[in-house]
RNA sequence: GUGGCCGUAGCUCAGUUGGCAGAGCGCCGGGAUGUGGCCCCGGAGGUCGCGGGUUCGAAACCCGUCGGUCACCCCA
C-alpha cells in the first residue's frame, strides 16, 4: 500500500478528539477536577513513561498488562522505560520519591496505554481520571474513594451502572484462601476451560472472573474469599460494606471480582455500565493497595484509589443520553464585502474588547459570508459592505432570535454587539475550567 | 495473539449476471440589482484501500496484503 493512505491516520487503537466533541472532554475533566478538589486531592502530573520497573513490581510480572500489553522501550541512553499502562503506580512512585507528608490524596488525568487489539470502548491509547490516598488504613477511606466515584457518575447524570464490590484479603490471609483455591480447582481442573487449567499454579485467582460457562460452573462452589478473611480484613470489610451503605451507596458483593494487578488488598470495586452493549463496558475500578509503596522501595504505607476511563464514560453518557455540552456560541461573526480590511481591523476590534468573534477570509460572496456566520453559531452578524464604508457604520443583523437588522455607527458597535449578544464575554466561569489543570494531558 | 464482517467522493452509502463511476448530505457559485436558515439551478471533488491473477472487458470474481470494525483474551 502506497504510504499516503495509512500516514496520515492516527496509530491503530488510538483517535483524535476535535471540536465540537473536545469541548465535551474539557468540561468532562473540569467536573471530576471540582469535585475530587473539592474533597482535599490535589493534582499530580507525573512523566507519561516511568522505569519499566515501576509498573514490573507492582502490577506483577504474571499480569497481562506488565507480560504483554505494555509499550517498552529503550532510550537513547539504555534505559528501560514503558509507556504507563495505567495511573497508580506512576502516582505511589511519585511519593516514593518525594514523600509528602500523610495523608497524600492526588488525583490525575491522563493517557495510558496498553497493546490490544482494539475494539470497542477498548484502545491503545485511552485516558483515565482517578484518585490515589495514601496514608490511613481506615475503611472510611474506601468509603470515600468509593463515593467520589459514585458520585461523579451520578452528576452526570448517569444512572444505569453497578458497583460491584469484594475483599481480596491481605498478606495475612490470601495465602492460604489460595492454597485453599488450588486445591478445590485441581479436584475440578478436567471441567475448566483450557485456559485456566494452564494457569492454575500461577494464578488461580484468575479462573474466578472467567466468563466460560465451564468454568463459571466450577467456580461456582468454589471456596469465597470473603469467607476465609483473617479478622482484620473481616472486620475492615464489613465497615466498608456498613459505610457504602449508610452513603445511601448501593453496590453488590461479587466474590468473582479479581482485579488484574498484584498489587490489590482488601478492597477491590469496580463500576460498570448497563446501558453500554459493548462487550467492555467497565467504566471505572480500583481498590486498596496497602503493599504497593514498600513494593516501590517505600515504607509501609496503605493506599486506595481508582482510575475511570474517559472513553468508556462518555460512551456510557452517550447511551444513556446524558452529559450534553452545547460549545459556547461566538458573540459576532464579520461579514465583509468592501474588501476585507474593515473585517481585519473590526474582528481585532471586538476581541481586543472580551468578545468572541470571527469572520470569512478569501473574499467570499455576503450569501456564502453570512451562511458561515450563521452555522458558526454566532448571535448577530456585523455587515459591512461598501454603503458601510461611505457612511462610517456597520449593519448588525441578528442570527438567532427575533428582531430586525439595524445601523450603528462604527464606534458604537463594541457596545452593541455586547448588547445584541446578550453579553457573555471572554473570562467568565464557564473558561476558570483551566484552574483544574492543562487540557492538553488528557 | 486468534476468529467473523467490512474497505466506492470530505461524510453516509447505492452500484443488477462482470459492460461508460452514482445518490444524498457537506463544500463553492448562482437564482437575489447587498442579506443566513427553507426552496430551485449549476459546479468542483474519486488510482473504487493497495498489489497480483482470471477475462475481450473487473468497483464487482480469485489470491495476497494493508486498514477498519466486532468478538475472544484482558482491562478503563
Amino acid at each position: 500500500m502506497p504510504d499516503d493512505s495509512t500516514v496520515a491516520r492516527a496509530p491503530s487503537g488510538t483517535h483524535d478528539v476535535l471540536w465540537p466533541e473536545s469541548t465535551r472532554w474539557e468540561s468532562l475533566l473540569a467536573a471530576f477536577a471540582s469535585r475530587v478538589e473539592g474533597a482535599g486531592y490535589g493534582l499530580a502530573h507525573t512523566p507519561i513513561f516511568e522505569d519499566v520497573r515501576v509498573f514490573r513490581r507492582g502490577i506483577g510480572e504474571a499480569s497481562d498488562v506488565v507480560g504483554k500489553e505494555m509499550y517498552e522501550f529503550e532510550d537513547r541512553g539504555g534505559r528501560a522505560l514503558a509507556l504507563r499502562p495505567e495511573g497508580t503506580a506512576p502516582v505511589v512512585r511519585a511519593f516514593v520519591q518525594h514523600r509528602p507528608p500523610l495523608p497524600w490524596k492526588a488525583w490525575y488525568a491522563t493517557p495510558a496505554f496498553r497493546y490490544e487489539r482494539p475494539q470497542a470502548g477498548r484502545y491503545r491509547q485511552h485516558h483515565q481520571l482517578g484518585v490515589e490516598a495514601l496514608g490511613p488504613a481506615d475503611p472510611d477511606l474506601d468509603v470515600e474513594v468509593v463515593s467520589l466515584a459514585e458520585g461523579f457518575f451520578r452528576s452526570l447524570g448517569l444512572a444505569e451502572f453497578e458497583l460491584r464490590l469484594n475483599s481480596m484479603g491481605d498478606q495475612a490471609c490470601r495465602p492460604a484462601y489460595l492454597e485453599l483455591l488450588r486445591a478445590y480447582l485441581s479436584e475440578h481442573r478436567d471441567e475448566l476451560c483450557p485456559e485456566h487449567r494452564q494457569r492454575l499454579d500461577a494464578n488461580p485467582l484468575r479462573a474466578l472472573d472467567c466468563k466460560r460457562p465451564e468454568c463459571r460452573a466450577v467456580t461456582a462452589g468454589a471456596p469465597s474469599l470473603a469467607d476465609h478473611l483473617c479478622d482484620p480484613c473481616r472486620r475492615h470489610f464489613e465497615r466498608v460494606r456498613a459505610g457504602l451503605g449508610a452513603l445511601g451507596i448501593p453496590f453488590v458483593l461479587d466474590h468473582r471480582l479479581v482485579r488484574g494487578f498484584d498489587y490489590y488488598t482488601r478492597t477491590t470495586f469496580e463500576f460498570s455500565s448497563e446501558a453500554l452493549e459493548a462487550a467492555q463496558n467497565g467504566i471505572g475500578g480500583g481498590g486498596r493497595y496497602d503493599g504497593l509503596v514498600e513494593m516501590l522501595g517505600g515504607p509501609p504505607t496503605p493506599g486506595i484509589g481508582f482510575g475511570i476511563g474517559v472513553e468508556r464514560l462518555l460512551l456510557a453518557c452517550d447511551a444513556e443520553s446524558v452529559f450534553p455540552v452545547a460549545p459556547v456560541p461566538l458573540d459576532a461573526y464579520v461579514v465583509d464585502v468592501a474588501g476585507g480590511t474593515a473585517a481585519r481591523d473590526l474582528t481585532d476590534t471586538l476581541r481586543r474588547a472580551g468578545l468572541r468573534a470571527d469572520r470569512a477570509f478569501d473574499d467570499r460572496s455576503m450569501k456564502s459570508q453570512l451562511k458561515s456566520a450563521d452555522r458558526s453559531g454566532a448571535r448577530v452578524a456585523v455587515i459591512i459592505g461598501p454603503d458601510e464604508v461611505a457612511g462610517g457604520v456597520v449593519t448588525l443583523r441578528p442570527l438567532r432570535g427575533s428582531g430586525g437588522q439595524r445601523t450603528v455607527p462604527l464606534d458604537g458597535v463594541v457596545a452593541a454587539v455586547r448588547d445584541a449578544a446578550g453579553h457573555d464575554p471572554i473570562g467568565d466561569d464557564r473558561s476558570r475550567h483551566d484552574a483544574a489543570g492543562p487540557a492538553s494531558t488528557v
